[in-house]
Order: structure tokens, then sequence, then C-alpha cells
DNA sequence: ATAGGGCGTCGAAGCGCTTCGACTGCTTTC
DNA sequence: GAAAGCAGTCGAAGCGCTTCGACGCCCTAT
């Protein structure tokens, strides 16, 4: 292991010389540092993690706590892990993974010692009970999702109320007025996670505004638990012309299901999904949806986490504006009888 | 931020006892003990991180390095590292996420400045540029996958030849002789990603040994994709009866595009699909199938490292036996004509 | 000429922890 | 009854780096 010291004598100077041409805090001349520079390429230096953690209390590493449940779409949690981790890459911090499973133990020990200089929080819950801690800590953090109070914290989402809006209002302007949304897993509302309550608000409000009738249910999944779910809806609503999905394991099921039964997406009814377009573009009728950007929320949560840590920024709710894009599942409303 | 003296001096002992109790390695009388865990409680100290790598040469790190492509199955992925970041924390371990983006550079860092004291490494090609680095540093390593060359290195992974061979012989008791296989994206196998390949050949292997004919077209997943992908098929194997499946993607959309040409599933054609079981059981048919153990290889691969770690274990190919569930998707194959 | 000020470099003092050797009292052992 | 061993504790020496103050040098402004 080759150490600064090495270095510095093979280069023929002091090792906080060393350490300088490395951090770039004090000027050298141009000699000096090709010098060092040729020095470390020729021993194939690398600064010792632990010991630069110890004397700058700097880690470069930020934490990301991932939630651990299988219940909600996995894609998008990986497509924003790894985001982040590309994003915090380019401003030279490591990611540090932490499953949900510690709950705030984890943000108690990754605070406590100084393993990571920042964190981030994906799955948050609207009264989740990192906050506190997150609060009366000064390392700074961000979140992906947003709690019911934001005050005093950074947080990176999509706006899911004017998701939610934005889908009632196409819908509406294609001449639907009894809509059907299928949402999440029920466990998902049962811990209040933000995302799902604040669609279905948005679509609630929009829909009064409107004057639409909206039948929310939620659904598992797959197809037994969708054939359930959608032979409840058309019981209690016969009139259903339009589809608002919130539930990517109950798109692909749901439009089986429309065909099986002889209703034609988009002649008879029209789908809108709230998903990433990967999965609207490969399901089996192209569907008019709005994209969860987990890429640039990741993206956005690393630039303003770093912003913190240099000392520009501060505390901000950045809500992504959601956007609609046609494709093949939505068209105007069958004409009524 | 407490210290590990402010701990030693509100105990009233010393920072070396301290230590000891923290880390039991020497004997320290009950009361001492006792005394020296309240005052760590009181004070809520956490262990400098930086200040225990340094000195101890040990970061209680595992960097886990996770492919960054998306023409894989995600979620398999997201289930491994999971499933890892959850089993090494029950070892003490915390995980460092590294992209695959950075490639052999991330193995030379992460060694290089003692981020952490071992790697996992998934997606690993046949022949994959890091391995030379793995084979020439003395930090221990497990692979999830297979290469060409497994010499010095430990291996977890699902034993694809043998789930391939699987796959045949349950299509061929069920009488079946013209066997499709779907697979990965033609990216995967250019790149010489071990699975696939492996997969293959035992399914090759085996359809020879049973005299069966074997048609292997990649795809990409999606519906157009498969749409194109399956004409094909029936185009050059019109008797085709027996689909083998290995892309998830793909899954979905050829049993859609079955149905919709009128061959029913299992009457018509049979489908066994290589999956994770919740992909098996979700799908508009229950499918057939031989699941892929995320879980279990990520468990295997932290419990193996952690040995290495430890000093018991050594090198090692552990090759998970495929086990074949039969669900609904198979079934004899059709009187020919 | 001389004070002032950058620039480039060095030495030394830590950062908070682990770990080795040494020491003190005991208890065992023959 | 002396030698040996052990449990329990302490002090001190680092681990490899950052960073502060100091110093010498040369350039500029007075």
């Amino acid at each position: 292991m080759v150490t600064l010291a090495e270095v510095a004598r093979h280069a023929g100077v002091s090792a906080s010389t060393v350490s300088y041409v490395l951090s770039g805090k004090r000027s050298i001349s141009t000699t000096t540092r090709q010098r060092v520079e040729e020095s470390i390429r020729k021993l194939g230096y690398h600064p010792n993690a632990g010991a630069r953690a110890l004397a700058s209390s700097k880690s470069n590493i930020i934490a990301l706590m991932i939630p651990l449940r299988t219940d909600m779409y996995v894609p998008v949690m990986m497509e924003i892990a790894i985001a982040v981790a590309a994003g915090a890459r380019t401003h030279g911090y490591d990611i540090l993974l932490l499953t949900g499973e510690e709950g705030p133990d984890a943000v108690r020990r990754v605070t406590g010692s100084g393993l990571a200089d920042a964190m981030i929080l994906m799955d948050v819950e609207l009264d989740d009970e990192r906050l506190p801690l997150l609060r009366g800590t000064d390392q700074p953090s961000v979140l992906i999702g947003l709690p019911a109070d934001t005050e005093g914290l950074t947080c990176v989402d999509l706006d899911f109320r004017a998701t939610g809006a934005l889908c009632v209002e196409h819908l509406a302007e294609l001449g639907h007025r009894d809509i059907a949304v299928i949402g999440e897993a029920a466990a998902v509302y049962e811990r209040h996670t933000g995302f799902a309550e604040r669609t279905l608000d948005g679509l609630r409000t929009r829909a009064r505004e409107l004057g639409l009738r909206l039948l929310h249910r939620p659904c598992d999944g797959g197809y037994d638990a969708m054939a359930v779910t959608l032979a409840r809806v058309f019981d209690e609503r016969p009139g259903t012309t339009g589809f608002v999905v919130q539930n990517e394991a109950a798109v692909e099921p749901l439009l089986a299901l429309l065909r099986q039964q002889g209703r034609a997406v988009p002649e008879d009814v029209s789908v809108v999904a709230v998903c990433p377009d990967q999965v609207a573009t490969q399901a089996s009728v192209r569907l008019t949806s709005v994209a969860v950007p987990a890429q640039e929320m990741g993206r956005r949560a690393v630039e303003h986490l770093v912003a913190k840590l240099e000392g520009r920024g501060s505390d901000e709710v950045v809500l992504l504006a959601p956007e609609l894009t046609v494709r093949a599942s939505s068209g105007p409303a069958p004409a009524r009888p």
C-alpha cells in the first residue's frame, strides 16, 4: 500500500506539498506539480479513504436509503438509485446503500459515525419517523418524496397532485365522465406514502372541479387481483369509460382483461397510466401516460445535496412538473346511449 | 461529536479499556464493562468510522458493483442488491454501491483506497476485464455470475446449464419435439454474458441428446419486438409447440401474441420461463418456470465473502441447482397430424 | 533602498481509533 | 514458598492524511 509519504519522498518534496497538489488548496509551482503527479502515477498511489476521512472529517460518501419493500414498483427505485450513484460519482462522491429495514437507527448510525457526509432518503412516508432525526442534525439530506411537513427539509419529487389533475383533464377533454382509478396496493395507502395520496388528491379535486365521477380502487397487481378489482368497478359504475392506473404491476393485467371482455382500447375505454416511459411504450397497447422521471429525480437529488455540501443551496421543495404523453390508449369517449 | 476519549473520562477508565469493551478483544471485568456501556449510552457515542478504518485497516464496508445497463431484467438485480445489503448488515458490514460505468477503474479505486474490505461483482462477463485486477489483489471478492475462467475466484450463480437442460427435459417429457427459445436481447449475447450462453448451451446439449429440434432467437422484449420474433419462429418452424423464454420483458408479450393468434396455452403451445417466481405467478397464465433465486444468490455471496474476510472459506464455485415448478403454462404436446 | 505582499514550500500538530507491551494483583501449581 | 500464569487495566505509539502557521524568496510600490 503506497502512502502519501512515499510519494513525497519519491518526488523529493514534503508530504504537505503532495497533499496540496492533490487538493489544490494552495498554489503549487507547475514543475513541482508535475513531478508529484508523475510520482503518483509511477507508484500507483491512491489516497487512503479512512485517513482522509479522519483528517478532514469528510468521507465523500453519500448514504442512500432505499426501501426494502417489494410491494412498490421496483424498477423506478432501481433507476433512481443508479442515477444517484452515477450523479454522485461525477461530484466525487460514492454511495452507501442502506435498506429501509434498519429504519431510524440507520440514520443515527450513519450520522453518528461520520460514515457518510449526507443522505438521500427514498420512499418517504407522510409522517416519517426518520424526519425528526434529520432535522436534529446538521448533516445535509434530501428526500425523494414529500412528507406532510417539509419544514426545514429539502425534497425532490414529481408533482403528483398535478399529475392526478393532468390525467383527469386529459380524460375530461376527451369527453369521459366516469373515471376509475386503479391505484397502488392497499398497503401503500395504509402506510401513508405521500405520492399515492397526493395523486389521489389531485385526481379527486380536479374531477370535482370538472364535474366528473371518480371511483378509486387500490389494487395489488397481477391478474387475479386485477380481475377482482375490475369486476367490482364495472359492477359499481357500469358506465366507466376512463381509467387511470398508478400501479405498474396492474397495467398489463388491466389491458388483457379489458380485451378479454371485449372492450376495445381506446375505442370503448381509455387508459392513462402513471409509470415510467419504458413501461408505457412496451405495453401491449402503447399507453398514454404521465412519466415518472426516475432518472431526473435521482439527478436532481444529488445536485441539491452537493450544493448543500458545498455551502450553496438551501432547504427547498422541488416538484417536477408532470408531462402527459398521448399515445394509443386514450381517445374520445364513446357516444352515450 | 462524542469521542472515545470522552466516554473513557466519563466512565473513569482509559481509552484503551473502552476500545476493548467495544471490540471484546480482551477480557474486561463485568463491573467495568457495565460502567462503560452505561457511559456510551448516556453520551450517545458512535465510533468514528474513519478513525476506525485508519487504525484497524478495515472499513467494514463491502463494495457491490451493479450493472448500469437497462437491457437486462432489473428487478432481479435489485433483489440481489437488497439481499446483499441486508445480509451484509447482519454481519456488521455496509454496502458501497458502485455502478458498472466506471468499470475496472472502480475496482482499482476501491482496493487502492481501502474504501471497502471486499467486493461483490454482478453481471460478470465471460471474459471480464475486471477479473485480472481481482486476481492481482488480496482483497476478497465474490462474483455473482460465472466467467469463462474461474481459477482463483469465488463465484455464486444459478446453474444455468442445468436450467436449460431442465426446461428441455420438461418439454420433452410432455412430448414436445420442436422447441423455440426466446432469449435475452441480442446485446446480452454479444457481450458474452455467461448466464445467457450457458443456458443456451444447456438447452442445446440436452435437446440434441433427446433428439429435439431447437431454435434460438434473441429478443429485445416488448410487444413489437416479440411480434417480429414470433412471426419468424413460426415461419421457420411451423410445428413449434414448446417455448422456453429467458427474458422477462418478453414473457407477457409472448402470451398475449399467442392468445391473439388463437394458440391456446397450454393446449396448443407450452411455455416454460426462466424468471423470478413473482413474474411467473403474476403473468396472465401462471407460468411453469425455473426460478432465478435472486435473494438466495445475494445471501450466499455475502456468506462466502464474510467467510473469506474471517479467514475461513476458500475459492469455490457455487452453482445453485435449478428447480422447475410446473404451473399452468405447460402440458402435453398436441397430437401431431 | 525598504517595507509590504504574494507565492511556493515545509514542519508539526492533530483527527479518533486500535493494539502492543507492560504492569499489578491474584490464584495455581509443584 | 517460589515460579508461573492469568485476568484486568493502562500508556503510548502509531494508522495516513489535512491543515495551520512559519519561512524564505522575489516582485512591486513607495
